[in-house]
DNA sequence: GATGAATGAGAGTTCATTCAT
DNA sequence: CATGAATGAACTCTCATTCAT
């Protein structure tokens, strides 16, 4: 059973992966204008040209890490929708959830974040990146529809509002994370920071509902 | 009959502030990677070199946009303060002066979040930036301890967690407000889904202070 | 039973030639610097590799191309030469076969003016373009021979300054086919002006002869 | 009189002009495609990034030297025009000023074929171009229209023929100047063949005007 | 023989920064 | 103080060529 001492194979799927996990971090960490080619091609391990030749441009490359982000997104909503009887214990839920997801998946969040104050352009300019299937949408509405039948939550209650305060609520936790622990001379790695964030999310979104 | 022949003298000073406040609209749009300085000599309507001359170099001028902000943000703050029998109703106060403030100065909003991104490199290498007068701190923490001598928050209640709250909840507004309308498909300029956005944020407080 | 199992066989020829059609097409549009080894092997329906392994390197491709349409042109002027009693007439066909085959053959027009372009770099270099048989040369001088044994043609004429004028008033038909109608606003697709040019260089070397 | 001994002045219009004259030396060698930028900067004793301040791009200085070379052919063209009793003298005179003028501008010669061999892109592209004055073609016309007042010139006789006769005819004796040497084993330097050359397309208008 | 993934040198272009004037 | 021409490093991208399969 001979070892090849050098893995040096041609694996076009292994070197595309190698490439677009490689942008993943770098687009993260640097944001597209700060990000570079060549670091990139360094920490896939391969060769600049493989980035053109498979994904374009550095802007073709961003936009098919921005793809496959909301790819990873909509697979792990997916798995957030649980049978619930209780609506309300179900919206609990898929924020803490959220949280998880947004807590494991830094440069997910890093990457959305960049792509906000790029004003979205690339969410604009691609179709496809606009209808990215988003379960937790579906998922919110029926729990949503279900209190409204049941008597607890409000009539006038709108699942697209409670989709954007868990959203935002996620996200707020990582949007200041730099500036105000300094600022506040607080430490966010401290669990009870994280969990008494959580509760005032959950509390306003309940508060939304209620009535 | 002496006539003073100094007409340049007070342009030093405004070149200086005019060369901010395009460096200002610059970083805020683009960040500090994807921000020009060619870009800024030309808004501030000045030639590159002055630039070099007030401020060193471009993170130089990076830096003194950001400590301009948080000047900016503290008086801003001071502003906000006033006396309210109810503690409850003075956060409430402050709660919506904090949004008015950010809807106000969106250069500001997107500075800190480009901040944020970079991972605040810029706040922690400059101490000044860290020991900003942030007088809404002050006012938060008063209105807490007022609220607990009242008997009417709660005795465990940390003033910074309601200033983490009161800031990521303001700000949250605007950190995702080009890729979730696109795939919400809603109107974050519809005036009800701020409002509601503000209610949120408020009940979340005011139950994390509760009981 | 046994089946011939071979069917690439004859595909080692037929790839060469493919390469060397999209090469003469390639270099004829482009020339040499313009010219793309990609742009070939994909007009080719072949590998890249294959041109390396065939003609060792895109120069070695492109003195290919220049050999062979050497070798064309030798075809077809060995084709041009026939017994005609009268020189003049005999002179005559041989500028309407040369206009005749230049026009059928615009991808050697071109690759010869990219060569002269290149200050004949390649012709230098090689050896065997320089001794590639031109029949029209003797052919040409053959018929000043007879016209001079026949005293109709001036004793002086060279030749050679025949072939020249012959060869250079036929391509110059096509040195500015782009820039000159475009200056002079003439169409030089119109039949009539073809035959005029004709007319002119034939008459031309007619004057050279006479006398 | 203090000497400088170093004339690094800081002049834009002496670069701008060292740059073109550098470029057009490099184009009139090597082609569009095969010109290098950073050959042109070097040429030019300047900064590259100088030719993309004062030029734009590649092609925008491609177009400037096209440009430049056409002003230059208008100015020589303008100077040819004198007054001749004889309209056949005067067309004789042109031929030989037109290539008294090719001779002296080499690299006029090579850019002109080179765009004619990109199919004469920039000069579509480029409407100036288009518009440029060519006396000389007023000259001819002038010329061919007394003439046949005169009645010695043919009533059929197109001016724009003589000139793309004149033109061609000039052009053609650069045309394949480095090919056609090799294969006849003529030397096109020694002065005979130039005059021959000469005379025979002067011959070929000649007889085209004449009947 | 044939493929196409991979390479590295180098091309065009941008940009923060400096410096003569 | 102010200008803008000039610089050089670095960036994105291309392309002839090689090599494992």
């Amino acid at each position: 059973m001979a070892v090849r001492t050098r893995p040096l194979e041609r694996n076009a799927e292994r070197t595309k992966a190698n490439i677009l996990n490689a942008a993943i971090a770098e687009f993260a960490e640097k944001g597209f204008a700060g990000a570079r080619v060549d670091a990139i091609s360094e920490m896939a391990g391969c060769n600049k040209g493989m980035i053109y030749q498979y994904y374009d441009s550095k802007e073709g490359l961003y936009e098919a890490v921005l793809a496959h982000e909301y790819q990873v997104l909509s697979q792990i909503e997916a798995e957030i929708i649980q049978n619930y009887t209780d609506p309300g214990e179900l919206i609990d839920t898929i924020v803490d959830r959220y949280f998880d997801f947004l807590i494991g998946h830094p440069d997910f969040v890093k990457i959305i974040m960049w792509e906000n104050l790029n004003e979205g352009r690339s969410v604009k300019h691609n179709a496809d990146l606009g209808s990215v299937k988003t379960p937790i949408i579906e998922c919110v509405r029926e729990a949503v529809r279900k209190g409204r039948e049941q008597g607890i939550f409000n009539e006038n209650a709108n699942s697209k509002m409670v989709v954007f305060a868990l959203i935002t609520g996620a996200f707020s936790y990582f949007s200041n994370c730099y500036t105000l622990p300094v600022i506040l001379r607080v430490d966010l790695n401290h669990s009870d920071f994280l969990i008494s964030h959580k509760e005032i999310v959950k509390a306003g979104i309940r508060s939304y509902l209620k009535k």
